[in-house]
This record gives structure tokens, sequence and C-alpha cells, in this order.
DNA sequence: ACAACATACAACCGTTTAGTTGTATGTTGA
DNA sequence: TCAACATACAACTAAACGGTTGTATGTTGT
């Protein structure tokens, strides 16, 4: 369906709309972090920073790797590019609006 | 305060994550358009696309001008650069990760 | 001068979100 | 082997969200 596409995109804008959850996509983009260790840098109980991953790595943004007793969490840059694109492709479209304009300017008759 | 860019951050990923918005954006980057034009696209009430226009505004990603007895809001195609960039920043995080573990492969000693 | 139009906003409703605490399940041996 | 640790998840709460209807305020004259 045409939807599953824009369901990504709620997923991934949802997920980069929230501070914490950058700030942890950040950390995890830098190296990977077992989520008792990025739950020992914000001023909420663990549980929540645990959701926090869940929603990160739900939109694809981070991926989990199991290590012992830890689950080491590590950042996906392809879905950051992936969100990337999706606004050049809004680029793109007011691109065509000024290609458009210009063509009336310049026009010859 | 530190909080005024997150908060333009949170303003800017919240108005994308939702398709009806994203939609409207890439609406209003093609031409300007009024809030009446916008509201007969979608199976909502006026009021509903009058809001989210209004959230699309104060994130800054359209503006609105007055053409007599309408609103003609167009996208504004600086903010959506400003997005990109802050992802661009991500990858750059990413990036740097990536060139510690080259030096670390590379090491000499 | 006024009916119709375009917009804005308040009040309300059901759902989702972001946080909490508590509990269950694995895993380790720092 | 078992106490401590790391994680996951359920249940709950307050606030925010996305939608609705109704009303108020400008603006026009196709």
């Amino acid at each position: 369906m045409t939807g599953s596409s824009e369901d990504r995109a709620d997923a991934l804008f949802h997920a980069l709309a929230d501070r914490t959850r950058r700030d942890i996509l950040r950390r995890v983009l830098a190296g990977e972090h077992s989520v008792t260790t990025l739950a020992a840098g914000y001023d909420m109980s663990f549980a929540a920073v645990q959701k926090h991953v869940a929603v990160l790595e739900r939109a694809g943004l981070l991926t989990k790797r199991r290590h012992g007793r830890e689950q080491l969490a590590s950042g996906d840059v392809e879905a950051v590019r992936s969100v990337a694109s999706m606004l050049d492709e809004l680029e793109a479209v007011w691109r065509g609006r000024i290609a458009r304009i210009d063509l009336l300017l310049t026009e010859e008759t």
C-alpha cells in the first residue's frame, strides 16, 4: 500500500521529534553503548530511557546486538540518510516551483 | 538558553511527523495556496487543516501573506534545509566514529 | 449595505505519548 | 549456585495530539 512508506516517514520523524531521543541517537552514532550506560546520562528512570531506545529501534534508527548480559545499541547512519533524502525530495519540489517561475519570466512570446 | 535550538528542532521534527502536514508542505513548496484550497484536498474539516497549517507556520516551515480575504501559504525551503543540516550533523558524528575506528586499525605501533 | 466567503479560535472528545513504579526474565562471575 | 546485574514489559497518570463542531471576525463584490 502507499501507506507503508508514509508509515516509515511518520516513525522516523516522530522518533526524531524528542530531544532525549536525538541525544541518544547522537551517542549511538558515535559508538556502541549499552542501555544502562545510556540511561546513566539522563535525569529520568531506566525504563523511560529504555522506551526511548525502543522507539528509535522500531524506527530503524538504531540496532542492538547482545554482548553477554548487555544489549549494545548502535546508530544506523543509513536510516539518517533516508530521512535526509525525504528532505531532498521536498527541496526538489521547491526547485520545480522556481523553475516554473523562471520559465514564465524568460518566456519569449 | 541551550534549550531554544532544541525547541526549534522539536518543533520542526514534530511538524514533519504527520503525513497530512508533510503533504501540505509539499503543496506549499510547489506554490502558494490559500488555506481553503489546501483544505479542499483532504477528507477532514477545514478547522483540522487550518490547525495543521498553523503547526507548520509555528515551526517556520511555511509563511502566510494576505491577499484580499485569503491567506496564501508558501513553503520556506530554508527551514527544510535547516532540518537537513541537523541530519548532516548527525552523519558527521557517525563519520567521527568511523574515523576513530580507522585510526585504531591503521595504528603503527 | 449586506450576504457570502475566508479565516481563526475556543471547547470538547478519544487516543497516544512520556513519564512513573513494580515485576519478570535472562545472564554473569569485574 | 545464587546474588547482583541488565533488560523488558505491564499498569498507571498527566499532558499533548488530532480530530470534531460551533462561533467570532474580517473582507469582498466572479
